[in-house]
DNA sequence: GCACAAACTCGACACCTGTAGAGAATGCAG
DNA sequence: CTGCATTCTCTACAGGTGTCGAGTTTGTGC
């Protein structure tokens, strides 16, 4: 009966839940600490710090835990892909207000683009136009 | 000498603040009266509750304000701009380690584009292209 | 000068977030 | 078994955020 499994609303993660997903997604069934060691070097967070961290993250659907004896599997409840859509979602809403051209056009202009990635990116428009008439 | 005047690191904000400040943008030199009363409708926040929001976002230099007699005027720090950025920034770094592409990819596979916005952003592109060979 | 409505100040509270230490539990090498 | 090293659990705390209500101040019209 889907008791709090977080397939609702779009992801919202803070800085700190970004790291540990990545962590977390990089080495799939692992333990707290193995993320706190992946992390450690960037986040200077000791095991308690990550393991609160990814306890409030189960708590909230984003990882699942299951007790593996001595230690804690945990996998990650969102894709990436999920995730990273949250993300802009948030950022189109509140700061677009929905639209989505102004956005890509804030993207577009504020940032250094190679000719390159321009080329990538009008590839990916034209393929996206090849789906207009069914 | 600049104490404090949110001059540095990219503009962050929550949803609430975003409620705030998108409503001071449009009537600019503007109380908090008037701006609850803008919200009211949308947030049903209290004068309190606004007020409260706005004090914060001045201490944190989104917001300036100068007691004008009876009541308090307001005004943004920060250019709608520049908050989007920040918006974009944030995303880009945690859910896309700063790679631009693939945010785009994303952006532009997750949501109905018309043929007519397609156009309009591959008209963005070209126009950032001819800025290449300055 | 005074009563009022409008605007303001303060303080509060609950929940979230970042961070972590202290001590308990547990599996394993000997 | 026993001692260790590893991992876990619990509790805590400061600072941020969302939300106010209760009084207090202050122009203003009479």
């Amino acid at each position: 009966m889907t008791l709090k499994s977080r397939n609702d609303d779009p992801v919202e993660l803070t800085a700190a839940e970004w790291q540990i997903i990545k962590a977390v997604w990089e080495k799939e069934p692992c333990t707290a600490p193995e993320i706190q060691e992946r992390l450690a070097s960037a986040t200077r967070w000791t095991y308690s710090t990550v393991r609160t961290l990814m306890d409030r993250m189960v708590a909230k659907g984003l990882l699942s835990a299951t007790k593996q004896g001595k230690v804690t599997e945990f996998r990650s409840r969102v894709s990436r892909q999920d995730a990273q859509r949250g993300e802009l979602s948030y950022a189109l809403r509140n700061a677009f207000d929905g639209a989505l051209t102004p956005m890509l056009q804030c993207l577009i202009e504020a940032n250094e683009l190679s000719a390159k990635e321009l080329a990538e990116i009008e590839v990916m428009i034209r393929a996206r136009q090849g789906k207009g008439r069914k």
